[in-house]
RNA sequence: GGGGUGGUAGUUCAGUUGGUUAGAACGCCGGCCUGUCACGCCGGAGGUCGCGAGUUCGAGCCUCGUCCACCCCGCCA
């Protein structure tokens, strides 16, 4: 390579020399990670993104030298790399083979004593960390998340480069569009009295980017939405963007079929080659979710019929009204008291007003309804769960919505408690059919499950008008382990239609034309069909990296009330600035 | 907006029924030590018990308020 000219460039990393290496004379520059001062003789691990290494001071001046570092010192060390004696390789650590013998030694720059040991064993606290983050992200699993997100990022645009796709970048100064998450808005210097909005996602303008002929478009695009927050959900976020034109879903589906298995062979995972599909309706009923954790049973069991007969009267209000489903614990009948009373509190935050247990045992049929159902009323229900002698049957009465969020959150709550989680699995799959609306009775309008640009299921749309609710869209989520990694739909290209899906969403034309007169503009000129998807690529990496929150793979994530702890953003301004915004603070 | 958990030395934590001098480990400082790799050994310094009120003879501990962090519900087309 040019080494004369860019010897820089070809200093080794620390944590990269091994036993192939020995005998040459290197340039080493890092952070001391830690010295170890036997009197005649120093060890000073030198550390860098990729590791560290031992290098060794065993005699004057330069042990003088080394005597002084400390923690956290920056250094620039020149050395001979050399085999360690066979009895002083360290098996545990990558560069356990070799040692550096210095023979210069340079301080770049000192270190004050950092607030935590940067060490991956160390547990400081995350506000700690937020708030010296440059000094977090030294640990090296924090650093190895930033690099396989690195590596992750690379693939993703390769992937789509070979597939024919172009990276187009959008505005992030946008306008505010109605429906969806509520906007970050950016206050207009030029144009008093009004707001560019951040986008939530660049989803108009990556189907405007269709009809102006780009057919595949990529974007690693950065998103805001003003929501509260979750160890999964950052205000900006950052989403793998695709829109297509002339495609289907099942071109969708292929596509990221064929990306999960170009990124995930990254981590060791190995998708299949086809996902496999479950449509809305039976994953709500089967899982109570529509982001199902399929890599365990303990599925839900139907059991309106036997309560529309019960002589429960609860239940049997509950059959008539809405939905009674349950689920089976095998082994569960000899769950105690406390354990059926912390079931039973946690569907409370569902709207659930608490849940029903059925059990038989050696001692006989029990359930806290057995005085009005009898034991035949009992056995009734424990049959129709097909639930056995030493099982548990909880059941849940309520609305359809209620009782699959109890069951759905019950179903993984007891998963985890029983242990059913397999370590080494992963299972993808599609959810398709969703439903085009939702009715939302507080407003008393029906909202876009997806978003006001889904087309609708074709042989449904004749029912668009006199039944909305049976209308099934175009859209699909791609599931993980019961995460959700992303969603998409074929979208409309038709005005007509869009003005249709408009107006059952309460969009007046006058509405419609103000807020997205340009889409609707736009697709007067000649728009090819065209879908897409849209994937979190934070939760991806974070998943990948096996990691618990998306803050550990975002290099300055913001805290639960939105604050970054590193900068103190978000903070206040001067007067004269709100002034020249046209702004003023009541 | 609602519910929960936590906040004590630089860090992670312990702190009994409210009781007089608030502890441990790591880190830090000084000394000793030639094969360590969580080096070891000896010695030492280090506290606004998140903040503000209140109860009490007396508060780290009880009460109220408040701030911060984390988890969940709502919210997130």
């Amino acid at each position: 390579m040019a080494e004369a000219r860019c010897g820089l460039w070809a200093r080794p990393f620390c944590g990269q020399l091994r036993a192939a290496d020995a005998g040459r004379r290197v340039e080493l520059a890092g952070w001391v990670r830690r010295r170890r001062d036997l009197g005649g003789i120093i060890f000073v691990d030198l550390r860098d993104r990729e590791g560290w290494v031992q290098v060794l001071f065993p005699e004057e001046p330069l042990k003088s030298q080394a005597a002084s570092l400390s923690h956290e010192d920056v250094v620039r060390v020149v050395g001979t790399v050399r085999p360690r004696p066979a009895d002083m390789v360290n098996r545990e650590l990558p560069t356990g083979e070799i040692e550096v013998l210095a023979e210069e030694l340079e301080v770049l720059s000192t270190a004050h004593v950092p607030p935590f040991v940067v060490e991956d064993q160390v547990n400081a606290s995350e506000e700690l960390r937020l708030r010296y983050r440059y000094l977090d992200l030294r640990r090296p699993e924090m650093t190895r998340g930033l690099l396989l997100r690195d590596r992750i990022t690379f693939a993703i645009r390769q992937y789509f480069h070979e597939m024919g796709f172009v990276e187009v970048e959008t505005p992030i100064l946008t306008r505010s569009t109605p429906e969806g998450a509520r906007d970050f808005l950016v206050p207009s210097r030029l144009s008093r009295g009004a707001f560019y909005a951040l986008p939530q996602s660049p989803q108009l303008f990556k189907q405007l980017l269709q009809v102006a002929g780009l057919g595949r478009y990529v974007q690693i695009a950065r998103c805001f939405r003003d929501e509260d927050l979750r160890a999964d959900r950052q205000p900006e976020f950052t989403q793998i963007d695709v829109e297509a034109s002339f495609v289907q879903e099942e071109d969708i589906y292929t596509l990221i079929e064929g990306l999960f298995a170009r990124i995930f062979p990254l981590v060791g995972i190995h998708p299949p080659e086809r996902f496999p599909r479950l449509a809305w309706s039976e994953a709500m009923e089967r899982f109570g979710s529509d982001r199902p954790d399929t890599r365990f049973g303990l599925e839900l069991v139907e059991l309106g019929a036997v309560s529309a007969t019960c002589s429960f009267e609860p239940l049997q209000r509950a059959a008539a009204q809405g939905r009674v489903k349950g689920l089976v614990v095998p082994g569960g009948a000899a769950f105690s008291r406390k354990q059926l009373d912390e079931l039973s509190e946690a569907v409370k935050p569902f709207g659930a007003p608490g849940l029903l247990w059925f059990r038989k045992t050696a001692e006989g049929y029990a359930s806290p309804a057995k005085r009005a159902l009898g034991e035949e009323g009992v056995a009734a229900f424990l049959a129709a769960a097909g639930a056995g002698e030493g099982d548990l049957l909880v059941a849940v009465g309520g609305p359809p919505k209620v009782v699959f969020a109890a069951l759905g959150a019950l179903r993984l709550q007891l998963a985890r408690q029983l242990g059913l989680l397999p370590a080494h699995r992963h299972d993808f799959l599609w959810v398709t059919d969703f439903p085009l609306l939702e009715w939302d009775e507080e407003t008393r309008r029906y909202y876009a499950c997806h978003h006001p640009f889904t087309s609708p299921h074709p042989s449904d749309l004749e029912r668009l008008e006199s039944d909305p609710a049976s209308v099934r869209a175009r859209a699909y989520d791609v599931v993980m382990d019961g995460v959700e990694l992303g969603g998409g739909s074929i979208r409309i290209h038709d005005p007509e239609l869009q003005r249709r899906v408009f107006s059952v969403l309460g969009i007046g034309e006058e509405e419609a034309r103000r807020k997205f007169g340009f889409l609707l503009e736009a697709f007067r000129y000649g728009a090819p069909p065209h879908g897409g998807i849209a994937l979190g690529l934070d939760r991806l990496v974070m998943l990948m990296a096996g990691r618990e929150s998306i803050r550990d793979v975002i290099a300055f994530p913001k805290t639960t009330a939105g604050n970054c702890l590193l900068t103190d953003a978000p903070n206040t301004v001067d007067e004269a600035q709100l002034a020249e915004l046209h702004l003023r603070l009541t």
